[in-house]
RNA sequence: UGGGUCAUACGAAA
């Protein structure tokens, strides 16, 4: 199954999703066995579409198949549902497939919660995943400090961005990426300095996309001087510009 | 050693 599955990623990774199921439904005669990943990658490249039928129906298929179903295959889905905004469908599929809520399939209800603006709901489920023993990682953390940045929130951006540290979580780049621009929307370009220099002193090292963060704040203020000393900050850590 | 969740500008749209 392995071989035929770098194909079928490669497929995927392409947009031709055509070819890539046409070589799932060929591996048997190609002496390869299509197993859970396999399919995994085709619905999960639907679902990443939008196209939540095509990738329903070939769940359905490969359970009449007699293989089994497991929690990434069943992620790929729950997070298809939500970013379409079907989230009672999000929540059947799963309680359908018996699969328990791990950290993956949380962040994505809590991801369309604040994309919904509902923030508040998105950190009462981060407090149901403490309350029920699953551990959130930086990225539900980082996500719901989006969803605060979101709606000028700081304070409880700021907040959450504290417990994460008292729960010994490691802030990402990514992190770190949406409070700069948050504090950006906040017109507090000093704020957003202060996370940038925080960045380095914790270890981190800035990419391009929290350079073009850093520009971008300063671009909107007028402050060309300094989105300029940015580049030359880039050029002396080896980022080249994109 | 193959599969799932979070970040920037620009462009486009409003």
């Amino acid at each position: 199954g392995l071989t035929l599955s770098l194909f079928i990623r490669d497929f995927c990774a392409r947009g031709c999703l055509d070819s890539a199921s046409k070589l799932l439904y060929d591996m048997p005669a190609l002496g390869g066995k299509p197993d859970t990943v396999a399919f995994t990658i085709l619905i999960d490249a639907f679902c990443k579409r939008g196209c939540l039928k095509e990738a329903t129906l070939l769940l359905f298929k490969m359970i009449q198949m007699g293989l089994s179903i497991d929690s990434t295959l069943i992620s790929s889905l729950v997070d298809g549902y939500c970013k379409i905004g079907r989230l009672e469908a999000a929540m059947s599929l799963l309680n359908f497939s018996g699969c328990v809520l791990d950290s993956f399939m949380y962040n994505s209800f809590i991801f369309a919660f604040c994309q919904n603006g509902d923030v508040e709901r998105a950190h009462v489920l981060l407090n149901m995943m403490i309350e029920s023993d699953v551990v959130p990682d930086s990225i539900n953390y980082t996500t719901v400090i989006k969803g605060y940045c979101g709606l000028y929130r700081m304070n409880h951006a700021l907040k959450i961005f504290a417990q994460m540290h008292k729960r010994g979580i490691e802030p990402t780049i990514v992190t770190y990426a949406v409070l700069i621009e948050g504090h950006c929307k906040h017109d507090d370009v000093q704020g957003a300095e202060f996370v940038f220099n925080s960045l380095e002193r914790d270890g981190l090292h800035a990419d391009v996309a929290t350079y073009n963060t850093l520009i971008n704040v300063y671009s909107k203020k007028g402050q060309m001087h300094k989105a300029y000393g940015v580049l030359d900050m880039m050029k002396k850590a080896g980022v080249s510009p994109d």
